[in-house]
DNA sequence: AGAGTCCTTGTACGGTGTACGAGACCTAGT
DNA sequence: ACTAGGTCTCGTACACCGTACAAGGACTCT
């Protein structure tokens, strides 16, 4: 028989979800349970950062030694992935399917994303690191392919929409919720740590050359309201242009199809 | 005077970049020198990947203890954040000027962001968690900047398709490189790995359910050329979406400055 | 009472980042 | 020539990390 600790060393091993899963439900003194481990991870996570993020603290805010949780688990690793997966789980698909045209569940869709990413500022560089191939991660995946499904894009040219729609708020998500965690970690407000940045690029010559072209607008933002009004507008807008972007090239598409 | 210690030990600082940088050149016996040490940072975590770069072992392939490294440099997240622009410098920003229209700007300009984040497969989660505010990643975001000026559109909507075109990019890329280097960890082609992950899916009924609507494209794509065409593919038509998305916008913005 | 299964623990190993202080070298000033 | 100070390297040490291993307690079944 092959041993969890045999499987977890096998270099190859890409997944937890690519294992045969055994559930390990805790009827033990302590009343441990892979859920409750995973959802203290995720408080931690959300408190501290991943980089503080210990299996002996892990353990000890669950009143239990650190190799408790490796009856549940096998390694650290895993924690982080089922811990990944959960989040994933926050998003709220049945809102997507009560919204209209495939313009607006887009939208719902791409927003509650963000919005996870930007509330655990840990997700994103992990969500880029594990395959995320949960059931909750795929679950989110087959609604964002239901979604563009419906912008009536010829099937082999679907993923690249998903890419182009996904991909973008993955990224714009990722920057936003590093922006904001640095800004709290700094013990600013989001305005004033944008202050500050901006004043320490003016003092650096070789910022402003780089930049030069750019400063005018960096001004007339600061000015110009609220950091966090501005980063939901800037992103409102981006999926103006995506939306605009499948819709022309459904018409290009169909255009084609009918021979010109 | 305030020590580099103390500065690196600040839990406000965010950045290397916008503390007082001092050169330390190497005139030292051991040769060192703070571009020899990034420089050999960059090799190692090509070829062994983020985790496995430790400080010791980084001196070790320099000849040279690991406190020796700290003469140069305050902590290993600042040597991490050194790779990160040094690698920003790697994409050509001349062969940028040299293309034609916004069109083909952006896209030779895309297409080498993309390939350097496919190149260092630890950019992707490391280009997320720092601040890239070094020299070379703001003249890359000039150079991207200067390349949205030319699409006409407002310049307060600039920032915005910005983001559209580039935070894809980034998660495209992210991606992308975190299949390549799992498939080589795992010692198997990318066309075996894209196959036996479909395999793997297949078997799970609990994938099946959330995917339905997708298997049939994936086996078409499975079946239709290599795995690698098909990420160029779909990149290349998910520019088309964007270049086609700005478009549009453009010409409805102008639309509403003449006043319909 | 004994055996077996499930869960928790203590201990220990090899690694990590890095603080601190002691040197080795070189260069400048007397 | 001799010293003083700056520049660079190293050895040691600390606290912490993930986790292998084996021993134990609790509970169930026979």
């Amino acid at each position: 028989m092959v041993k969890a600790a045999d499987r977890a060393k096998n270099p190859a091993r890409s997944s937890v979800w690519l294992e045969t899963r055994t559930s390990r439900s805790g009827g033990g003194p302590a009343g441990l349970d892979r859920d409750r481990i995973v959802a203290a991870a995720i408080r931690m996570l959300d408190e501290e950062g991943l980089a503080k993020l210990s299996m002996r603290k892990l353990a000890a805010e669950l009143n239990v030694t650190a190799m408790s949780l490796y009856w549940y688990v096998d390694t650290k690793d895993d924690i982080i992935e089922y811990a990944v997966d959960t989040v994933y789980g926050e998003i709220d698909l049945a809102a997507v399917d009560a919204a209209g045209d495939w313009r607006d569940r887009m939208r719902v869709l791409a927003l509650d994303y963000r919005r996870m990413l930007v509330r655990h500022p840990w997700m994103s560089p992990c969500a880029g690191y594990y395959l995320n191939i949960g059931p909750h991660a795929i679950a989110v995946g087959g609604k964002i392919q239901e979604t563009i499904r419906d912008t009536g894009l010829p099937m082999d040219r679907q993923p690249s929409a998903m890419s182009a729609v996904f991909q973008f708020v993955y990224g714009y998500g990722t920057i936003q919720s590093q922006f904001e965690s640095r800004a709290a970690q700094a013990g600013m407000s989001q305005n004033e740590f944008y202050g500050e940045s901006i004043k320490a690029f003016r003092d650096d010559p070789q910022f402003m050359e780089a930049l030069e072209p750019m400063t005018d607008l960096l001004d007339e933002r600061a000015s110009h309201g609220s950091v966090t009004e501005i980063w939901d507008r800037d992103f409102d807008y981006a999926l103006d242009v995506l939306v605009a972007g499948i819709e022309v090239m459904v018409a290009r598409e169909s255009a084609a199809g009918t021979g010109t």
